[in-house]
DNA sequence: TCTCGGTACTGCGTGATACCGAGTACTACT
DNA sequence: AGTAGTACTCGGTATCACGCAGTACCGAGA
């Protein structure tokens, strides 16, 4: 259908991440399972990990880690405070990019 | 107010140059100075440049050059057929893109 | 037992993109 | 002459999504 959103995503799959975490404590594993069934179906693991690992050095979220019955162990992440923040202004920044997007389509003065 | 939108723009910014060249033939300065005033306030003429080289040497556009009244002579972008597929496919890709966005943050199942 | 597929994470490398900075050059006004 | 505004070019940088290879754990079937 849509081909190639990978540069349209760069900024915003780190967002959704965050927003799916911030729903729940989960792990990498399943939330590309998660982003593929929202309509986000190319991305792959690999990607979503690299995001992880980038907001656990940023110091974003909280890491636990443990066992499954399925597989290896699980790293669960949860926001912390700077994470929420984070995510709220992702959201502004969103909304903002959106509304400006969304006036220049409809000819925009 | 919104800082940094350098990452989210990444794959859109130049869709919305290929949108306001697709309503009227016009030129890199102006088209810095219309963004500038639609609130893609910090983007700056160096960038608008490398995406109108771009758009060139991906062949979306017609350019003609022509004197100008008030400094160097001007570069006019026009879309060509191609251009205009390219910007159809554009706002595919963004309407693809924020109905995912706007249901993932309804909580979206 | 051995392999295979599904689960789960890591780490290095690539390509595309917006942005930066310095440079060039033309016009008009003081 | 000097400055500000207009107008474009080009080399370099950082960041990001993604590709890919590798590691490792588990359960089921041949």
């Amino acid at each position: 259908m849509v081909d190639d959103l990978r540069e349209m995503l760069k900024g915003t799959l780190e967002g959704c991440v965050l927003e799916i975490i911030g729903n729940e404590e989960t792990y990498g594993y399943a939330i590309t399972r998660r982003l593929n069934e929202l309509g986000f179906a190319d991305v792959i693991e690999g990607t979503v990990y690299t995001i992880l690992l980038r907001l656990e050095k940023n110091g974003l979220v909280q890491v636990t880690k443990r066992p499954s019955e399925m597989g290896p162990p699980r790293k669960f992440y949860a926001l912390n405070d700077a994470g929420r923040e984070e995510l709220g202004r992702f959201w502004a920044k969103w909304e903002y990019l959106s509304s400006r997007i969304d006036k220049l389509r409809e000819g925009g003065r």
